[in-house]
DNA sequence: TGTACATCAGTGAACGCGCGTTCACTGATGTAC
DNA sequence: TGTACATCAGTGAACGCGCGTTCACTGATGTAC
């Protein structure tokens, strides 16, 4: 069969799509490429017509994600500034729905020990996700907004972290109630 | 060959403490049995004796490196406080050599995929953890003390993840710089 | 005191399985004549 | 208008490899007689 001549863009648009919605579930290391290419009617051989490698698809679908998640966050601080930001990064919708949630808590452990290009490519996304966010925030200098998404990231992947690999639902909920108390508080400073 | 008495649990402790430091360096999948077993000049075969399946030495190890991690955070707590404990979680070092670092950072996303019995053990020593630190917390309740832990841990497990994570080495100096001011302010305040 | 035997931590070949990757191939359709 | 050919996204068998796990075995030493 012959296809359209934006059929294969197209194609290679679902794998990113589908690959960093199941890396977030499952790990890099959890998602087979056999596996991946079925989920989409499709065999494991023609992938690599698409992608030199599977490190190039970890590379390209850990983008993606963190490009879908700053969309969900710069959504919710248009309704709601930072307090919609926390309320939406660390609900409990949040933490029970990873495929479609920040990469960070779910895979920046395993990105620590990929190759340097990869964590090359997922830096210059993060920092762009960063910049967005400090153009937000209030203090004084740049140096001091980045600094403060900076110290509000960290807060926010750990608890998610953190409040998906308890088992105790009620220790879990307390670390993000907690942790959503703690950034208003800093917020509410700020603004002052 | 026989053996004395104490020599099988002897074996077993040094398996779980290789393993433990191994798991924290590659993750539980990056670890395998052979591998590990072939460090400390023993077969495969032989890890059938010490454990029922790989499950059973990731639960033992990963309730270890969270004791030793407990035991490095109480020498710096009665060094100087919560700000000694911030300054040994949030080092460079410590980014650095995750071999002998909190288990947090590296394993809390694959323990969120794991077995309910496993994670369930991991969140009683989890629990040990923050009650240990919740003691020492500056605050009037002891719901109030607990939540200021859930947070201050939150924020230095999300640190050392994305200070690993960045390929910037200056960006990774920053994340860590911030969010160690960031808990200072936070200690004083409550101190006050 | 000397010999036969039981113990049991550790050995290593073998298993089935899923992984990432390669490559000769198929076959529907657009193009050339 | 009709036929031969080129294109190329996708196919699927095959590869070597490392994984977790099983199991019949080994062999040094303590014990029984």
């Amino acid at each position: 069969m012959r296809y359209k001549p934006e059929h294969k863009e197209e194609t290679h648009r679902r794998i990113v799509e589908t690959a960093s919605q199941e890396f977030r579930a499952q790990g890099f290391e959890g998602v087979g490429i056999a596996k991946l290419m079925s989920v989409l009617n499709l065999t494991h051989g023609g992938f690599y017509a698409h992608f030199a490698d599977k490190e190039a698809l970890v590379a390209e679908a850990s983008v993606l994600a963190l490009d879908q998640s700053l969309d969900y966050m710069r959504a919710a601080f248009e309704q709601g500034g930072f307090p919609a930001v926390f309320s939406y990064y660390l609900s409990e919708g949040h933490r029970d729905h990873p495929t479609l949630g920040c990469p960070l808590p779910t895979l920046s452990a395993e990105v620590a020990r990929h190759s340097l290009p990869m964590r090359e490519e997922f830096t210059k996304k993060l920092m762009e996700v960063f910049e967005t966010l400090a153009a937000q925030m209030p203090g004084q200098t740049l140096a001091e907004k980045r600094a403060s998404v900076y110290a509000m990231f960290s807060t926010m992947v750990g608890a998610i972290l953190l409040a998906r690999a308890v088992s105790d639902n009620q220790l879990s909920k307390a670390i993000l109630t907690s942790t959503h108390h703690q950034l208003l508080s800093l917020i509410n400073e700020k603004v002052d």
